[in-house]
DNA sequence: GATGAATGAGGATTCATTCAT
DNA sequence: CATGAATGAATCCTCATTCAT
């Protein structure tokens, strides 16, 4: 079996942990229920992840990657102004985790409880993504788009806070909007909040 | 015996139940150990409570009861203005979770989890506390302090989770700093965002 | 529920161990098993014993205490000479496993492969026993009936040596013979190799 | 693949048996491991080996092989008086299981438990050597210089649990003596208790 | 022949809850 | 009212064995 197969079957793991775990919680999971959807043994499972908690922390891995690449890629893009940049992040943020109900359900519910389990080490991914966040506000003070006597990390996590809002909000509201369509009211009342005010 | 001695008893239980919880997670902590702690024997939990979620739901109501209670003081007095309220309403969720650690874990971290098993319930709770919010930033609406076009459930959740997140960044750091040290700053950072300009 | 009553319970949950460990050795019986055997339920056997293994330590020393008991009360018998003192240490080694079959296996079989889990611990009772055979040959020598020059614990390991053996060959034949029968037999055998030769 | 090839091969496996289960013991040493060692895949156990028992079996058959071999050649001896042969067959014994450790401690501990396993099987070959140290106790009987009133074949488990004895005594004790270094003793105690009174 | 990925039965242990005292 | 001993369902994980490649 190649490396691409095992990685292969590895997601389909994954990918139903993700499915069972965002409708029955972790707890109220169990390794024999993510088998069967996976399609395999129970056994199985352990040939591919140490434990069940290893299970958890390599969704946590897999997604958080994914949103601090495209993080990156956004926030190193040389062209574009720290007001836009902020707008691309937001979208950026409720775009991915809108795009995928079940993992959101797991970020914005079931994560929470597992920092307890997971600490420091999910903490590190977090602090990457915070830092990227407020890296663009530095650029939108240096621009001088953003109020000069900004605190960048605090404000980044202000901006993390009300995302972070925004989605557990929809994971826990049944409506079937979109949580895209809050990047542009989200975006705004951020900037409002952030522009420098002209003199 | 009274009604008196029985609810210190109740609250005896739910007390021990905070300590625990917060320090080994709902999943991590046995109605044993919570018994043990309260003085009382396992089974005199039950004469209390109906299970160890209904643990649970007492701490949230309780918790709930004490926000909502001192949120809607200050959100009904009559002479205060819409921003003197936010202020107040930014200070006394930080000051009160501020205040007990334990309970702040439970809040920023157990709870989140929970709302998996809570669902509904707890909801309401916070629907009561997130339109106190909204109530203030209609009421700066009308004072025309506040900009005209906001939508107000939609900014309460904003507040929300800000204050959310700088609670849960307090509770996972292990910083020594008073999580009320932040009330300044953010209060003066939403209502930057808030604020209408004047023409 | 008072101290006997819970050492009555202690006891009968290690009965029903020693008759199953017996008959399907330790790594063939279950905790499920042993509970039924005992009347009680699978979680009650853990109110009693830290685990499994925790249930086979105390049968040793269940066990070993009484041999050791009666062993010690033969030895420091202040009337009897050496040569009688052997006799019923011979004696009493072969009646006591001989009257418990169950309790014989688990000596012979089960103990010499969890000596491997036990180590250390169930050697020091060992040594226990051993000493009381040596003070034996050592009273032997002092009253010139055994040879001078026998090393003392030496002869204890032969003696126990072919003790053990005559247990072991009696469990695992299926011959109905008493084992007690051996010790008029073992005991001369012995007796002819550690007496002094008259001179 | 040849005969040759194909015995070497079981043989490696064998060997990585008896290193892995001395040091593990029986229950505590998996496939795995064993075929990890040996340098072979799991699976290629199973062409060698029907089960992970028979390859119990398999180390125990091999040794009683060389046990019996080497003790027959002895006993058969042409020249030889018993005494010699009784000192001789006790050297053997200790000498063989005194150069392999490993084997040593899978003889004296493992394969007590395991007899329970192998039942019938292993006590064939066990009557083989019981019946050929008999055989020297006959012979020392013929020659007069054992007492003319012994029972052979209790006479031989007698030898046999005093070497056994040793050995276990050996293998439990850490210490970094020679197994062998106990024969001349041993055989001096054996052959006191034994030799025929002179008249 | 050899491989090693996959299987899935099996078991020790935990713990919320009950109920006789 | 209070106790805490007893219950037994429930679950993660291991590992001997198989079999497609």
């Amino acid at each position: 079996m190649n490396v691409q197969q095992r990685e292969a079957k590895a997601e389909r793991i994954l990918d139903a942990a993700v499915l069972e775990i965002a409708r029955h919680g972790y707890y109220g999971t169990t390794v024999s229920t993510i088998a069967r959807r996976a399609g395999v043994a129970d056994g199985t499972i352990y040939l591919y992840f140490k434990s069940k908690e290893d299970l958890l922390v390599s969704i946590f891995e897999r997604a958080m990657q994914r949103f601090n690449e495209e993080a990156r890629r956004i926030v190193e893009e040389g062209g574009a102004g720290a007001e836009e940049k902020l707008r691309r992040l937001v979208d950026l943020h409720l775009t991915l985790l809108g795009e995928d109900r079940d993992l959101a359900v797991i970020f914005q519910v079931e994560f929470r409880h597992t920092l307890h389990i997971l600490e420091r080490l999910s903490r590190s991914r977090m602090r990457d993504y915070l830092a990227l966040i407020a890296q663009v506000v530095e650029q939108g003070k240096r621009e001088g788009v953003f109020k000069p006597d900004l605190d960048a990390l605090f404000t980044a996590k202000v901006v993390f806070g009300i995302l972070d809002e925004m989605a557990t909000d929809w994971v826990l509201s049944q409506r079937n909007v979109r949580l895209a369509s809050r990047s542009e009211p989200v975006a705004e009342l951020l900037l409002g909040g952030l522009r420098a005010t002209r003199a």
